[in-house]
Formats: C-alpha cells, structure tokens, sequence
DNA sequence: ATATTTCTTGAGCGATCGCTCAAAAATAAG
DNA sequence: CTTATTTTTGAGCGATCGCTCAAGAAATAT
C-alpha cells in the first residue's frame, strides 16, 4: 500500500463491472444481512399491511434494535418503499410482467397471468395474495401517500395490460371491435378479485377454475 | 294514571306491532341522534377501515364525546359490528340478497347483480366499494377477530351463490356439466375486483363494462 | 321543592405508536 | 498502542391509542 490515496482509485474494483469485492470496511461490521432483514420485512407488511406492521413488529422479526434498522433503512416509511421495490423485482411480484414480456400472443400472455396467479396466490410458502394490492387498504391519512403509491402502481399494471391488449388488436389478434380498456380493466380486476380470494382462503384449484371461467371472456 | 303501575303493561304499546311510542323517558334525553351517530361512523369505517379510524376521529364525526360514544355503542368493536350489521341492511349492503330473492332466473340475478355492483361501488354519494370487503384487511393480531367476523361474512355469501347456482342447475337452466362452486367464486372474485376498482377510482361506466364482460362466462 | 334517573362532559389513565440519541462495542488505519 | 469510523444497544421521548370515571346537567317522578 504505498500507492496514492486517492479515495476513488481505492473504491474502484480491479475489473470495472465485476462483483463488488468484500474490502473491509473501516468501523464495526454490521451484525445482521440486509438482505435477509428485508425479507423478514415483506414477509410482515405482506401478511398483515403497512399500519397495522410496527416497528417493533418490525425489529422483533429482523433480529435488530430500533437504531439499527433507522440506520440501514431511513424509516418504516422507507423501508416499506424498499419492500415493494424488493416485492416487485422478486418472481411472485413480477410474474404477470414476465408473461407479458415472455408470451407472444396476447391471449397466451393473459391465460398465462391468469393461471399463474391461481396458483402462486394462495401459495404457503408465503402470504397470501399480492402484497401491492393488499398492504394499504387501511391506512390514516396521514399515510394517504403510501396508499397513493400502490394505488398509483396498480393503475399503472392497468395500463401495461390495456397497452398490450391495444398492440393485439392492431396486430389482428384481437378483432376490431374489442375494446382494450374494458379488457384490461376487466382482467385487472379478477386478478385483484383473485388476491382478495386467496386471502379468504380459496385454494388453488379454486381460483385455477376460476381463471379458466375468467378467460371465457376472451373476444 | 290510576292503573296498576306494571312496568310490562305500562311499556305495551296499544298496538302489538306498531311502531314504539315516544313515550318520554326517566332521565335527561340523550342530545345527539343514534342513527344518524352511527351513519357517520358507518362513512368513517367505510372509508378508512376499523384500525385506521381512531375513537376520536369517530366522536368528532359523530359530534359526540367519548362517554357518550361508549354508553351508547359499546367500546369500538361493538360500534364496528353494529355498522356492519347497519351497513348489511343499507340499499347499498343488500343489492345481492335483493337481486337473489327478486329475480326468477339465476342468470338475471348475478347479471343484476354485476350491473348494480358497477353502479354502486363507484356512487360518489358514499365512500367508494363495499365495506364488508375493505373494511378489514389490514389489522393488528389484537383485531384478527374483526377480520375474521368480516371474512367469514365474504365467505357466507360465496356460499350463497353456490347454492343458486346448484338449484340453477337442478331446475335445467345451467347444463349438468356447469360447477356451481367454480362459478360462485367466479362471481365472488369478479365483485370483490370491482370493489377494489372502485376504489382505485374505477368509474360506473368502467365497471359497467368490466361485468358486461364478466357475464360472457355465464354457460 | 326534592329525589331519582339518564346522559354529557372533560380530564386523564396505562399502553403503544414511530422514532432518537448518547454510550458502548467492534472493526480498520495510523 | 491510539485514533477514527461504523454499528449496536437500550433507555426513553412526545404523541396518540382505546377507554374510564367522577362531576355536572337535564329530564321525570314524588
């Protein structure tokens, strides 16, 4: 190390776009994984909702004191934003975008979506439904903006849904006259209607005939 | 006032059945309106759900103290059973078991039903979707019995449908091969969708064609 | 008038809420 | 070693939670 400090040659790694190597860092490592405290998080909020989840809810299922979770996630606040960016990048809060992006037709991107929901919905391995539409139904208002905010990315799946379903018609898959918004609307609301269920118990061979009456409507 | 003081006689009004009385009572008259105390609160719990709307939030909506909210009501879960219970025997809480018990056929009921749910869940005269489903999703371990009380009402009416549907079919107006049960949680999950539509900012004219669409299902 | 009954009022209880912070602990750097 | 840096810890802050209760107010009964 006889080298010039110079902080940002010191922070580069070897080869620019490899994995950031464990250098130690300088005070007293952290005690817990950030990774693992974050899924503990979405488990909680998942299961029960972003109010009615306290901090020391919070901090019991981490592992961690109070300090350290405000020093590694700002506030609940941030952390719930961090969750549903954790949630949403993860393959439960991803599929309905990944058979969009993966499934050539339309149809075949809908029955997809659909039928996975059925099954991944009610899935034990984690709580039921789908944490973006159930974590902030009930909120005070002042967490108005945090029911805004799933409020506003549920509204935006709306959209990818009638965006694609408008692409169908003018590719011919759909025939003319269907009506994208209604579509998409309609399936975004059995899809809601289907977390809703999953949490009321049904099971996955009930919302999987469920999805295939749902896909009756197809034009 | 020569009588018998009997208190059975003396409470009998002279008609067996009609309406009670205002006969005037012993101590200082209560200074506020049970019914309209608790269409206030009906709107709070309605809009907010039961954790996220405190007692306070309740007394100054019903424009009463906290004594006089707990002499009347109960304690707040008390309050919260009498609003569903208010809530369920509303124009707006009972349009399924209206549609159910009026229309011959089982095909126009839930038809009807799709069509009202349209109409009312998004009415701007009152908080948006249903109040049975939203109501109670996100709570605290100490009110999983209010969320159970809510979900099991879900629940019973899902029953419901099922057994319109299986007399359907056992009148002839579904085919043998039709599934009463896939079908009642079909419908279920399309009207719970829609509540939550609604409340996402859904409009009539959205809905209306969402259970235009969800009827194409119907065998 | 006096007594009795019923309801309202406002202060405030113990518990929990989200959150903060000084002190201690654990590491690397000099 | 000492110093610097980072994290953990546990006590506890002010605010709000659901709820209670003694005192006062307003009616009827005697």
């Amino acid at each position: 190390m006889t080298e010039t400090p110079d902080p940002a040659q010191a922070a580069a790694p070897a080869s620019p776009h490899a994995p950031a190597p464990p250098r130690p860092r300088r005070g007293r490592p952290p005690g817990f994984d950030r990774d693992e405290a974050l899924t503990a998080a979405t488990l909680l909020f998942w299961e029960r909702g972003y109010e009615a989840t306290s901090v020391t809810d919070l901090t019991t299922a981490m592992g961690i004191r109070p300090g350290s979770l405000y020093a590694a996630f700002g506030d609940k606040r941030a952390l719930f934003e961090e969750v549903v960016r954790h949630y949403g990048s993860s393959p439960v809060g991803a599929f309905a975008g990944r058979a969009l992006a993966e499934e050539t037709s339309a149809h075949a991107a809908f029955a997809r979506i659909l039928r996975e929901a059925a099954a991944i919905y009610p899935d034990p391995s984690h709580p039921a439904g789908c944490l973006v539409i159930s974590a902030a139904t009930n909120v005070t208002p002042q967490d108005a903006e945090v029911q805004a905010r799933l409020r506003d990315e549920r509204n935006r799946n709306v959209q990818v849904f009638e965006d694609r379903l408008r692409a169908a018609r003018e590719d011919g898959e759909l025939p003319p006259e269907a009506d994208p918004k209604a579509l998409a609307g309609y399936f975004a609301t059995v899809i809601q209607g289907m977390s809703q269920q999953a949490r009321d118990g049904a099971t996955a061979a009930d919302l999987a005939r469920t999805a295939e009456l749902a896909l009756r409507a197809w034009p």
